[in-house]
DNA sequence: GCAAAACCTTGATCTCGATCAAGGCGACTC
DNA sequence: GAGTCGCCTTGATCGAGATCAAGGTTTTGC
């Protein structure tokens, strides 16, 4: 994101950012800060009044997390994995965006593109069936966990979520999310080791299964 | 959208503008402008290859339409009314923005406000049940189509969506949208003429069924 | 190492909302 | 006015996924 800054400006960024870790499962209050994903994952929640809740979207590196104004409804983030962070006082982020166009453009364009995804989702969460939505959920998680733009085609990653989480991403329950992963391991789509190692024999063959 | 601009800049848009309307039932394309939705209500829609819709959102005057940058995913506007739109090149707008920083502030605004929706739609999709998602959508209607900020309690319009758009929109089928509305009326909450008129008897009993 | 807790899987059954089916009500055309 | 078309409602039945239930497996804490 810094490739619209010139020297000063890169200079006074770094003297402003802090470095920081945190570890999985912690919640990443709003302290009225910006920060780069540096590794790891985050998810964002939206909790109804009697406890259903919902996932809504994650972060990975090198996403950018945190927003100005503020939102009308709560939603909560928790690191998923242990994260690192580079932070920086959203005082300075809002007064270069007003030096440099290029930057708030830039924010601009990561918005609609979260604004896409949500949107994405909305359609997956009403109009797919179950196997559907596992089959897309995986997928997006292969795609947005290896940074690489073509990856190697046997793909395999840790899951960092539990079947009760992915269940709330999914509007389904876990049952159901055990259930679809059973039959993916049973028709040899994915070999799944310790419970949350995955790996997809094919990324061309799950996007046939993702209904879209 | 225009307390950020001075004299000039206002003049400039003004002369660059140009008012127009389309009739209920137009796609609008993405021709490359943005435009300050005057009066009218619009869907966005979302389609699965094999012809499930879903429908991502709606705009209500004074909405602002339109955005930089390309969408990975093909997303279509259609007019549910006539509609009357103010557009601008979108060239005028994206050298204004460089110009004053309020503006781009603003249009990044909005942008998080749609994704605030969305996600609340997600939550809606995926873990509400049928007569809570009517419930939110009426509510959300009412909300919108009223000016106002706080409309009288009886409040009355007409939606202009068929019972197929509304189960697009909350993730169900026609006849179960159908028979919800059905059991509103029965149950005294709603008063139904001619299918589309709709008068809510009271906002705070809809914000109840709404289960969040 | 052992016990407890958290997480996961699988089976049996149930239920909410989908699907199938039939008819009603306007609006338009001729 | 009769016929057609699009939209809506209501009833009967079905089925995908929820719920209930019982173990199994992995992790954690002592």
């Amino acid at each position: 994101m810094c490739g619209a800054l010139n020297a000063r400006q890169l200079a006074e960024l770094a003297k402003a950012s802090s470095r920081h870790e945190v570890s999985a499962g912690t919640i990443l209050h709003d302290d009225g800060t910006y920060s780069n994903l540096l590794s790891g994952v985050v998810k964002l929640t939206r909790d109804l009044s009697d406890g259903r809740q919902q996932i809504v979207g994650f972060h990975f590196a090198p996403d950018f997390l945190g927003r100005p104004f503020e939102a009308k409804r709560p939603i909560k983030a928790e690191a998923l994995t242990n994260v690192a962070l580079c932070s920086f006082p959203r005082t300075i982020i809002d007064r270069m965006t007003d030096e440099v166009p290029e930057l708030g453009r830039l924010l601009l364009n990561r918005a609609l593109n979260e604004l896409d995804e949500a949107r994405d989702w909305m359609a997956a969460l009403g109009r797919k069936t179950a196997s559907e939505k596992v089959a897309s959920f995986l997928l997006m998680f292969a795609r947005n966990i290896d940074p690489s733009k073509h990856p190697a085609d046997p793909i395999s990653f840790d899951l960092p979520l539990t079947r009760g989480e992915i269940a709330d991403f999914l509007g389904l329950t876990i049952e159901t999310v055990s259930r679809e992963f059973s039959r993916l391991r049973v028709d040899g789509a994915i070999r799944i080791t310790n419970k949350r190692h995955i790996s997809l024999a094919s990324m061309a063959q799950f996007e046939e299964r993702c209904g879209d």
